[in-house]
RNA sequence: CGGGGCGUAGCGCAGCCUGGUAGCGCGCCUGCCUUGGGCGCAGGAGGUCCCGAGUUCAAAUCUCGGCGCCCCGACCA
């Protein structure tokens, strides 16, 4: 239910977030520190994404499988890189039927391991490539600081695990995945993102490349969205992933993967959302369309309630996501209320005066207030409303981007630089080290979000120079960089 | 793991210092009234005061021990 207002964004933009995925019920915490309760709404929005990725993994050739929970725990150590990585956030299964196992067994943190020990052996010939795998499942990471959707010590997510014959045509699979994530973002979730590869300090841990889709988020801070990975053989080599090419050559195979969680949920929220609560891109918005019918008397609830039911059963058929909200003692401003702070991108407001004339009144979540209401004939509503979705998409991408433009700043000396990662990104020309970057961290706290694939795209105009000196040493840059402070 | 805060009705909190009938707001239930931007009135239900031990005639309150959660930091493909 929808009680007190929530603090602003700009008072305290962490409790903003907090109390909204509680109040929206999207998520509540569990009784185990640092896991969550994804509730039904919260579920359904995931389910839309679900289905917007799982569309697209299928038209690229993708199948999906399930590998099991638990993990041996050797199999986690034979990755130097891997171990290395992930072993500090295990979280180990030592007794079974009350018997102390002679192997621990770890909960899988992901499963690149465990699919690879299976590929070795269905992998024998080229002609069993290229493999292409996804599953959707849960991951145990035992964070130390957790926060709902962001990071969780258990989370939602998918994999995608690929192995191919070729190095090319596996970077060529890492990129197409990190393409179909950013198509996802922009098209569905109306969040303009920046492909890029991640520094070695950031990257995956056993990867050769790691790609990220980052966002920035209403309170300037950095979110990776999504990653691809580029694995080069090291999970090859280290469970024997091989083929024999065409010509009677043993090769280990390359493979790839690529994985986008219920974090972003949180991507959605803090791109998105305002000082009255969620707002839902259209097109993945778990109710599109609500309908609150008004009326005073019983014949009144009897004609708008007949009405509005006809109403929902023509905007059903043409396609859309709509509740009626026939709650009993709540009044139309509790609910319309109560519906924004859901994020629900169309309200229909119907009432006897609106049945009187065959019109709706129509309210959009993007636009709050008299500005964003209108009435429109009941004849055309599907058609008005399906093209008024449309135009929310466009003009949530829009000013999400705008927001991100306006706050990421080309920096070309270190004083720039710092006031910029306050509020934003900043664009900056980076020599490559490690030591600069560990540097840069130390003193802003700010990482290095990504290396764009696209310089050009991220301020939306032509920059300064393509070369220049490393905003922190001054030695000749390497790259162009995304730095910022992040979640 | 370091620093801070908190644990009392479903939720948010007061009471604790100075021991003595467990309270307020919201929510919930019933009825009436209202409904085009978070209605109102009346009545009602709901408590192992985080757990354990101690002090005391008497503990939500004092003492000791434990557990848990939140925030900040460290850490975090």
């Amino acid at each position: 239910m929808a009680e007190d207002k929530l603090p602003t964004r700009a008072q305290d933009f962490s409790e903003w977030y907090n109390q909204l995925v509680l109040k929206a019920q999207l998520a509540d915490y569990a009784p185990v520190r640092g896991c969550m309760i994804v509730r039904p709404y919260g579920w359904a929005l995931w389910e839309n994404i679900q289905s917007a990725l799982d569309r697209r993994f299928k038209a690229t050739g993708h199948q999906n499988v399930a590998f099991p929970l638990l993990i041996p725990k050797s199999f986690i150590e034979k990755e130097k890189h891997h171990v290395k990585g992930f072993s500090p956030e295990l979280a180990v299964v030592t007794i079974g039927g009350g018997e102390e196992l002679a192997e621990p067994l770890v909960i899988r943190p992901t499963s690149e391991t465990i699919i690879g020990h299976m590929w070795s052996k269905w992998i024998q010939s080229y002609r069993d490539l290229p493999v292409l795998m996804n599953q959707w499942n849960s991951v145990v990471r035992w964070e130390l600081r957790t926060k709902l959707f962001l990071r969780t010590l258990e989370f939602y997510w998918q994999e995608g695990h690929t192995a191919h014959a070729t190095r090319e045509e596996a970077v060529e699979e890492t990129k197409q995945m990190l393409d179909v994530y950013t198509d996802f973002a922009v098209n569905d979730a109306a969040i303009p993102v920046i492909p890029g590869a991640k520094s070695d300090a950031e990257k995956f841990a056993g990867a050769e490349v790691t790609y990220a889709i980052e966002a920035l988020m209403g309170d300037g801070k950095a979110l990776q969205s999504g990653t691809s990975h580029f694995l080069g053989q090291n999970f090859a080599q280290a469970f024997d992933v091989k083929y024999l090419d065409q010509n009677g050559q043993l090769q280990y195979c390359w493979t790839t993967s690529w994985g986008l969680s219920t974090r972003f949920i949180g991507a959605i929220i803090m791109v998105h959302g305002d000082d009255q609560g969620l707002v839902m891109p259209p097109k993945l918005a778990p109710t599109q369309v609500v309908i609150v019918p008004i009326y005073k008397t019983d014949e009144e609830k009897a004609s708008v309630l007949k009405t509005a039911k006809e109403l929902k059963a023509q905007l059903v058929k043409a396609n859309l996501r709509v509740t009626l909200d026939e709650r009993e003692g709540f009044s139309p401003g509790w609910k319309f209320n109560d519906w924004e702070m859901r994020g629900v991108p169309v309200r229909v407001e119907l009432g006897p005066r609106d049945v009187a004339k065959q019109a709706a009144m129509l309210a959009r979540r993007d636009k709050p207030g008299r500005e964003g209401k209108f009435s429109a004939s009941l004849a055309d509503l599907p058609a008005t409303i399906e093209k008024l979705l449309a135009e929310i998409h466009q003009s949530l991408f829009d000013k999400a981007l705008a927001f991100r433009r306006a706050n990421t700043h080309e920096t070309l000396n270190y004083d720039d630089f710092k006031k910029a990662v306050e509020t934003g990104f900043a664009f900056a020309f980076w020599c490559g080290s490690g030591d600069c970057e560990a540097s840069i961290k130390e003193e802003t706290r700010a990482t290095m979000r990504c290396i764009p694939l696209d310089p050009d795209a991220v301020l939306g105009h032509g920059s300064a120079s393509g070369s220049g000196a490393c905003v922190y040493c001054g030695k000749p840059a390497a790259h162009r960089a995304i730095f910022g402070r992040a979640y």
